[in-house]
DNA sequence: CACAGATCTCGGCTTAACTTGAAGTCGCCG
DNA sequence: CGGCGACTTCAAGTTAAGCCGAGATCTGTG
């Protein structure tokens, strides 16, 4: 095994993280990530930006936006390692947002499966349209939906 | 109350629905929805497109794209009212979707949790760090991430 | 030192899901 | 029947999250 770089090129955090150059470029052009240069103007990172894109992309797993993660990335202490108590601030803002999604997901299957029972598109007031809100209008199919775009996904 | 019209303007459907015209009339480009003309070539729709939309949201709210939606709608029979078995069908398949994606959120907030216990970014090994792969690598931090963009969410 | 292979920047392409704007037409109320 | 708001099409713009290629430069190895 080869011995321990202290730098790694962009190819070697390419490799070892799954993420194509080109999208580390794209983070650390969004803030994301940091790297020092070489004399030569090339990528030198730290080990620690392994650690930091594992979190990224993990984040982007469950449907975070970059945005919303480099927002939750921006609350830690610029440079220095975050306290606990950052990461706690962080994480329980996520876990709200964790939680909401899944909720969501839930109900959705939940109102799905009972849609499957009742005929569904046939029905005249199946659940599944009042998902969130809660103006149903006057007659069958007649409702006012929240517009979802606003709100991504929760 | 006003009475129940047969047939509805794109702005009526607008304000029922929560969806703008213009998305509308991208959701019809885009073969989702079907409306019939005025002789002055108006959109008239028929009331049954509000449930349609309210399926089409509530798919979206849960991240689903509009391809996929579409083509769930497609397996339905075109014009005519689906039958149960139909719907089955389609509910099977979102159901598995939605258990998919239902499960990679719990997972990755028990991570997350694990992780504030745990102090996390000065953690040599931290498990969100091996989220579904197993190439842990040699040192702290390296490890191999399954490119997440191929895959998306689940 | 030479050179192959890795990087660099930059501009443009891509897909999804719409929105915005322009220029022209409908439909219905008074 | 006049007019104004609602509607039409079409083209182009927008945001997210990158990918791709060109042309130039760097880096490390023999």
């Amino acid at each position: 095994m080869a011995k321990l770089p202290e730098m790694l090129s962009i190819g070697q955090v390419s490799e070892r993280s799954g993420v194509t150059p080109t999208a580390l470029r794209f983070y650390e052009d969004r803030g994301l990530i940091s790297a020092e240069r070489t004399t030569g103007n090339q990528r030198r990172y730290a080990r620690s930006v392994l650690r930091r894109l594992a979190f990224i992309r993990t984040a982007q797993r469950v449907g975070l936006s970059l945005e919303d993660i480099s927002t939750a990335l921006a609350t830690l202490p610029k440079g220095r390692t975050p306290t606990k108590a950052d990461w706690t601030r962080l994480a329980r803002t996520w876990q709200g947002e964790l939680n909401a999604r899944i909720d969501a997901l839930n109900r959705l299957r939940d109102k799905l499966s009972n849609c499957v029972g009742c005929g569904c598109l046939s029905l005249r007031a199946c659940e599944l349209y009042n998902t969130d809100d809660h103006l149903v209008g006057y007659g069958p199919g007649a409702v006012k939906l929240r517009p979802a775009a606003e709100g991504g996904i929760d």
